[in-house]
RNA sequence: GGGCGUGUAGCUCAGUUGGUUAGAGCGCGUCCCUGAUAAGGACGAGGUCCCUGGUUCGACUCCAGGCACGCCCA
C-alpha cells in the first residue's frame, strides 16, 4: 500500500478517512494532562476496586497504612512513602493476589489539640477546663477533616491507589473501641501500671510527653550555670561548704539532699580570697582557681567519707521534709563538670529522684501545672520557674552563697509543639510494662524481613533490647481514654473496661461516644462503691500501634478473618518510624498475639531539599509537589523517587532535575517507541494478531524478546525481594535496547514498502514488547502504563493494564547466547565507529569491508543477519568473519588473578611473569582453548586455558581495534565507486538539510537541481534513483543553477531545490 | 557521650562472594546523525575510591582506629 518507489509512509494522503486500528499519537505530549487522562479513566471504570475484587479473597496480601496526622498538607516524605505503599501493592496485585489498600487517619493527640486550642483562643489545660472538655473535643472533632480533602487530591494525582471511602479513623467509636480491648487485655497480663516518674514535661501543653517524643526538637540554649555553698554540719573541719553545681537555679528551693560519688577524691580547701574552706572534688580544681595560691588544701577525703554528713538548708520551705539535707552517694557522680558534688531536687530529675527514693526522702513538688511556683514557695509564689532564677540567684548572692556564675551553652530538649523548654517533673503517669518483652520482640523482630537489612538488624533491634517501659498516659483531652475507673475513695480500687458494652452493663447508662467528654460523665457503682475514671487519655501512638485490631474492629468483628491475616505482609514508612510506629506495632502485636505485626517492611530516608537541608517552608529551599507533578507528571516524579538511595532509608537531595532525567531518558523514550509503532502501524493498517507471534526468523525480534524476559526476570526477583532500586534500575537499560538498537536497527523493516513477512514480524514483536513492557511498569509509571495500553489493547484483554498479571512465562524466551552475540555485535559497531573516528572517515562514507576475527567461531555463528546489522551500522560493503588474527594483531598474555589466586596463592605473581614471558607458539596454543605446562625452578604448574588472559595488540599502521577475544579491522581503501557513493550521500544529506530549513513538510516532493565539477556529476549520475528516492524528488537535473552552496568532501556544489 | 548509616569524577549516584584497566547519567569539550526530534549517537577530558594502619600474593571491597556529615537516642 505504497507509491511506487517511496516508504509507505510516505504516503499517508491515500489513507485519509481510513479508520485506523489505534489511536494516532504525537511524539510530543504533555505528559500532566495525559496522567489525568487517565485518572479519569480510572475512576470511570472503577478500576481499583476491580483490581482488588477480581483477585481471590483467599489469596490475601495484607497491607498496612500507618496513619498520618491530617493536620498539615502532605510532603515529599508522605509522596515517597505513599509511592513505595502503591508500588509493592500493584506489583503483589498484579501478581494474582487480593490487596485491599485502606487508608488511616490518625485523628486524636497534640497537633490536632493545638489547632483546636489556637482556634478557640485557649491558652491552656486550665482554660480548656473551664470553657469546656466538650466545647473543645467537639472543635478538634470539626478540625479533623480539614486537610483531608487536599490529601485525597494529592495522594490520588499521584497515581496512588488507595481506599480512602472506606478509611478508618482513630476517633471511630468502633476504633476506639477495640483500643479499650487492646488496653483490657495488657491490664490482665498485668502490663499497666501507674507510677511517679520523671518525665519532660510542656508547661505551655500542661502535658508529659513520651519518652520518645521528648528530644525531637533539641535546641542550643544558654542557661545559668551557678556554683553554690551549702554549710556542712558534722563535718571534722568546722565551718566547712560544700560547693554545689547547678544549671537549674529554679530547683534550688525544691533541694532535699546533695550527693558525692563513693570513690571520688575530694579536697577540703581554703579560700584565700574569702577564707572559708569548700569542699570540692579534687579533679575540679582548676575549674575553680586558676593558680594554685588561690587556695590551700586542708584535707584529702573519699567521698565515701561525706556520707551521713548533714548540711544547713539554703531555703527554710521544707526544713521538716523527713530524712532531707544529708549528703547521699551515687555512682552517677560525675567530675566532668561542677563540682563533683551534685544537688537533688527529686521532684525534677531522673536520678535525683532515684536516690532519694532510695534515701527514703518524700519529694516536694512546689510547682503548679503550669510550672509555676506554688504557695509552698511562697517567695517565688505564682511565678514561671524558669523566670525565677533571676531572682533566686540574686538573693543567693546577697546571702553570700553564690561562690560563681557563669552561663553555659548546652543542648537542651524543647516541645516540639510549643517550642518552648521541658521541664523535667515528677508526673503520675500509666505505663505498659514492655521490658520484660525484650527477648521475644526481638526474636519476632527476626522473623522481620527489612529493607534495608541493616535498620532492622541493627538499629530497630538495639532499640528493642534496650526498650523501656512505655508511658502512654497523657493529661489531656483529644484522644482515646484510659478505661480505667477507679473507687472515689479507695484509689487502689480500680475496674478495667474493655467494651462499650461492658461499661454499658455497669453503668447502666447508653455509651454512644468514647470519647473524654462523653465517657468522664460516666459513674460506675459496685457493691455501693462509686467509680470514676481516670482522667488521662491514651498516647496516640498506642492507636497507631494498635492499628492492626482497631481498623478491624477486632475482636468485636472480623475475628476470623483479622486472626487468619495476621501480621501484614507489608508496610512501609520513614526510618523514624523506628522509634515510632514500627516500635508500637512491635510491642502491642508481641505482648497480645507474641508474634510481629509484618513480615516485610520498607525503610525510606529523608527527603532533603537540593542544598542538603531539611525542606523548610520558610527558606522555600524546593519545589512545591504539585508544580512538580503538572510541569513532568506524577510517573517522572515517582521513577526519581525510587530510582534513589531514599527507598533504603538513606536521605535524598531532592533536585527537580532529577525529575527532569527520569522523564527524558526513560518516559519520553518510551513514549517514542510508542508513538514511532503506532504512527506505522496505522500506515500499514496493521492489526494486532495478524502475524503469530513467536515464529519470527529474524534475530533482532528474538533478541529483544529475550531482553525483555531478562527485564521481566529482574524486575521480579528485586521486587520479591522488596528492593526498588533495584527494581527500577533495569528499565534503564531495557529502554536503552529497545530505543537504540532494537528500533533503530528494525526502522527499515516498517519501512520498506513490500509487506512481506518480516515486516509483519517486526510489528508482532513490536507491538508484544510494548504490551508486556507495560505490564512489567504498570507497578512503578502506572498512567503510562495505561495510557499506551489503553491504545494498543484489544477487546480480549483485561480492560485496564492494571487488571493483567504480571508477566511471568517470558523466562521461556531467554535466549542467552543470542545475548551474548548481540553484544558481540554492538561491540564491534562501537569498535568499527571508533575506528572510523580515528582515521577521520566519517560513517557517510561507504567503506569496503570490515574483517571481523576471533578464534572462537561459536562466537558469531548466526552471521547472517548479525552480519547485515554491522552492514548497516558502519556502512561498510561487506563484513568478513575468520578465525585467524595474526595478521592483523599479536598476541599477548597476563595471569587471570582470579582463577589463579584460588589454585596457587601466592605463587600467581611468579606464575605471571611467566605467563608474560610465553612464545607466540604456546600464546596460540592458549589462545586456542588449549592448556598449558608452565615449568618455573622446580615447580611444575599446570594451567587452563581460562587461567591465561590473551590480548592482541593492533598492528601498527592498520586500521585495527581488539577488545577480548575480537579483532576487528576497517578497510579504508576507496575506490572511485565508493568516493562516488560517498559523494552521493553528502549530497543527499545536504538536500535534507536544505529541505528542512525551507520549511518543506517532510512528504513534500521536490524538484532538485544541482551544479558541481565532474566528480559530483558523476556521482549524481551513478546514484540517480538512489538520491531522488531518498530526497523525495520527482526529479534531478545536473545543470547550471542559483541555490545554496555546500561543500561535498571538498567539491564545491551549488544545491537548488523547488517544491513541486 | 552511645547506636546506626553515609563518604567513589565538578554534581547525582552504581559497584552482586577481595582479582591488578573503578562505571553510568548530568554538566563540560570535540564531532556525528538528523523522517522516533521537549530527541539520539560517538569520542574525549575529569578519580590520592575520606585518612591512617592491619590482614592478604592482591583491598574501593575485609578488620581496627580516626576524620567529616546525617539520622536516632542520652
Amino acid at each position: 500500500m505504497s507509491l511506487p518507489g517511496l516508504p509507505a509512509k510516505f504516503a499517508p494522503s491515500i489513507f485519509r478517512g481510513v479508520s485506523f486500528m489505534f489511536k494516532p499519537v504525537s511524539s510530543k505530549t504533555d505528559f500532566a494532562a495525559m496522567e489525568e487522562g487517565v485518572l479519569a479513566f480510572w475512576t470511570e471504570h472503577s478500576t481499583f476496586k476491580k483490581s482488588v475484587e477480581n483477585r481471590p479473597a483467599t489469596s490475601e496480601f495484607v497491607f498496612y497504612d500507618g496513619p498520618p496526622f491530617a493536620t498539615g498538607l502532605p510532603h515529599y516524605g508522605h509522596l515517597l512513602a505513599g509511592t513505595i505503599k502503591d508500588i509493592v501493592p500493584r506489583y503483589q496485585t498484579m501478581r494474582g493476589h487480593r490487596v485491599e489498600r485502606r487508608f488511616g487517619w490518625d485523628c486524636h493527640g497534640l497537633p490536632i489539640e493545638a489547632l483546636a486550642q489556637e482556634a478557640l483562643g485557649l491558652a491552656g489545660a486550665p482554660a480548656i477546663v473551664e470553657a469546656g472538655v466538650g466545647v473543645f473535643n467537639e472543635q478538634c472533632r470539626s478540625m479533623v477533616t480539614t486537610y483531608v480533602e487536599e490529601w485525597e487530591k494529592t495522594v490520588t494525582r499521584m497515581g496512588r491507589w488507595v481506599d480512602f471511602k472506606n478509611d478508618y479513623k482513630t476517633m471511630d467509636k468502633d476504633f476506639m473501641e477495640t483500643i479499650w480491648w487492646v488496653f483490657s487485655e495488657l491490664w490482665k497480663q498485668g502490663r499497666i501500671y501507674k507510677a511517679h516518674r520523671i518525665m519532660p514535661y510542656s508547661w505551655k501543653l500542661n502535658t508529659p510527653l513520651s519518652n520518645f517524643e521528648a528530644g525531637r526538637n533539641y535546641q542550643d540554649v544558654q542557661d545559668p550555670a551557678i556554683t553554690v555553698r551549702v554549710k556542712l554540719i558534722g563535718f571534722e573541719i568546722k565551718d566547712a561548704y560544700a560547693l554545689v553545681w547547678t544549671t537549674t537555679p529554679w530547683t534550688l528551693p525544691s533541694n532535699l539532699a546533695i550527693c558525692a560519688g563513693a570513690d571520688i577524691d575530694y579536697v577540703a580547701v581554703s579560700d584565700a580570697e574569702s577564707g572559708e574552706v569548700y569542699v570540692l572534688a579534687e579533679a575540679r580544681l582548676s575549674a575553680y582557681y586558676k593558680k594554685e595560691a588561690e587556695y590551700d588544701v586542708l584535707k584529702k577525703i573519699k567521698g565515701a567519707d561525706l556520707a551521713g554528713l548533714t548540711y544547713e538548708p539554703l531555703f527554710d520551705y521544707f526544713n521538716d521534709n523527713p530524712n532531707s539535707f544529708r549528703v547521699l552517694l551515687d555512682g552517677f557522680v560525675s567530675t566532668e563538670d561542677g563540682t563533683g558534688i551534685v544537688h537533688m531536687a527529686p521532684a525534677y530529675g531522673e536520678d535525683d529522684y532515684r536516690i532519694c527514693r532510695a534515701a527514703d526522702i518524700p519529694l516536694v513538688e512546689p510547682l503548679d501545672e503550669d510550672c509555676k511556683f506554688t504557695a509552698q514557695v511562697s517567695d517565688y509564689e505564682g511565678q514561671f520557674c524558669k523566670d525565677a532564677d533571676k531572682a533566686i540567684i540574686k538573693r543567693l548572692k546577697d546571702e553570700g552563697s553564690l561562690i560563681h556564675q557563669s552561663t553555659i551553652q548546652h543542648s537542651y530538649p524543647f516541645c516540639e509543639r510549643t517550642d518552648t523548654p521541658l521541664i523535667y517533673r515528677a508526673i503520675d503517669a500509666w505505663y505498659v510494662r514492655v521490658e520484660d518483652l525484650r527477648e521475644e520482640m526481638l526474636a519476632n523482630n527476626a522473623q522481620v524481613h527489612w529493607m534495608p537489612e541493616y535498620v532492622g538488624e541493627k538499629r530497630f533491634a538495639n532499640w528493642l533490647a534496650d526498650a523501656k517501659d512505655w508511658n502512654i498516659s497523657r493529661n489531656r483531652f483529644w484522644g482515646s481514654c484510659i478505661p480505667v475507673w477507679v473507687n472515689i475513695d479507695d484509689s487502689n480500687d480500680t475496674v478495667c473496661i474493655s467494651s462499650a458494652a461492658e461499661l454499658e452493663e455497669l453503668s447502666g447508662q447508653k455509651v454512644t461516644d468514647l470519647h473524654k467528654h462523653f465517657v468522664d460523665e460516666i459513674l460506675i457503682k459496685k457493691d455501693g462503691k462509686t467509680y470514676r475514671r481516670t482522667p488521662e487519655v491514651l498516647d496516640c501512638w498506642f492507636e497507631s500501634g494498635a492499628m492492626p485490631y482497631a481498623q478491624q474492629h477486632y475482636p468485636f468483628e472480623n475475628k476470623a478473618h483479622f486472626e487468619a491475616n495476621f501480621p501484614a505482609h507489608f508496610i512501609a514508612e520513614g526510618l523514624d518510624q523506628t522509634r515510632g510506629w514500627f516500635y508500637t506495632l512491635m510491642v502491642l502485636s508481641t505482648a497480645l498475639f507474641k508474634k510481629p505485626a509484618f513480615k516485610n517492611v520498607v525503610v525510606n530516608g529523608l527527603v532533603l531539599a537540593e542544598d542538603g537541608l531539611k525542606m523548610s517552608k520558610r527558606l522555600k529551599n524546593y519545589p512545591d509537589p504539585l508544580h512538580v507533578v503538572h510541569e513532568y507528571g506524577a510517573d517522572a516524579l515517582r521513577l526519581y523517587l525510587i530510582n534513589s538511595p531514599v527507598v533504603k532509608a538513606e536521605s535524598l537531595r531532592f533536585s527537580e532535575e532529577g525529575v527532569k532525567h527520569a522523564l527524558r531518558h526513560l518516559l519520553i523514550p518510551l513514549w517514542n517507541s510508542y508513538s514511532f509503532f503506532v504512527t506505522y502501524a496505522n500506515i500499514d493498517q496493521w492489526k494486532p494478531g495478524s502475524s503469530k507471534l513467536g515464529e519470527s526468523s529474524n534475530l533482532l525480534d528474538s533478541w529483544i524478546e529475550s531482553s525483555l524476559a531478562n527485564l521481566c526476570q529482574e524486575v521480579t526477583a528485586a521486587m520479591d525481594n522488596y528492593d526498588l532500586q533495584r527494581a527500577v534500575r533495569p528499565f534503564v537499560a531495557f529502554i536503552e535496547d529497545l530505543t537504540n538498537w532494537y528500533i533503530r536497527r528494525s526502522r527499515r523493516r516498517f519501512w520498506k514498502s513490500e509487506d512481506d513477512g518480516d515486516k509483519q514480524q517486526a510489528y508482532a514483536t513490536l507491538y508484544h514488547v510494548l504490551i508486556e513492557l507495560c505490564k512489567i511498569a504498570a507497578p512503578f509509571t502506572p498512567f503510562i502504563a495505561e495510557e499506551i495500553y489503553q491504545n494498543l489493547r484489544t477487546d480480549g484483554m483485561p480492560e485496564s493494564v492494571h487488571l493483567c498479571d504480571f508477566p511471568t512465562a517470558a523466562g521461556a524466551k531467554r535466549d542467552v547466547a543470542l545475548e551474548t552475540q548481540m553484544r558481540i555485535v554492538m561491540d564491534v559497531v562501537v569498535m568499527g565507529r571508533q575506528l572510523r573516528k580515528d582515521r577521520d572517515a566519517k560513517v557517510r562514507q561507504p567503506l569496503r569491508r570490515l574483517d571481523v576475527v576471533s578464534r572462537d567461531s561459536g562466537l558469531l555463528n548466526q552471521v547472517g543477519e548479525l552480519k547485515q546489522i554491522i552492514v548497516e551500522e558502519l556502512n561498510v560493503r561487506e563484513v568478513v568473519f575468520g578465525d585467524d588474527e595474526s595478521e592483523l594483531a599479536t598476541l599477548s598474555a597476563k595471569a587471570n588473578f582470579k582463577t589463579l589466586g584460588h589454585k596457587f596463592g601466592k605463587q600467581v605473581q611468579v606464575i605471571n611473569q611467566a605467563v608474560q614471558k610465553l612464545s607466540g607458539n604456546e600464546l596460540h596454543a592458549v589462545a586456542s582453548g588449549k592448556g598449558l605446562t608452565l615449568k618455573i625452578g622446580a615447580e611444575t604448574f599446570e594451567l587452563a586455558s581460562e587461567d591465561v588472559i590473551v590480548d592482541r595488540i593492533p598492528k601498527e599502521g592498520l586500521a585495527v581495534l581488539s577488545q577480548g577475544a575480537l579483532v576487528v579491522a576497517l578497510d579504508l581503501e576507496l575506490d572511485d565507486d565508493l568516493i562516488r557513493e560517498g559523494l552521493a550521500r553528502e549530497l543527499i544529506n545536504n538536500v535534507q538539510t536544505l529541505r528542512k530549513t525551507s520549511g518543506l513538510d517532510v512528504t513534500d516532493r521536490i524538484h532538485l537541481k544541482v551544479s558541481s565539477d565532474e566528480a559530483v556529476r558523476e556521482a549524481v549520475a551513478a546514484f540517480d534513483d538512489y538520491i531522488q528516492s531518498e530526497v523525495l524528488a520527482l526529479s534531478l537535473e545536473t545543470i547550471d543553477t542559483e541555490g545554496e552552496t555546500v561543500d561535498l568532501n571538498g567539491h564545491a556544489c551549488v544545491i537548488n531545490i523547488e517544491k513541486a
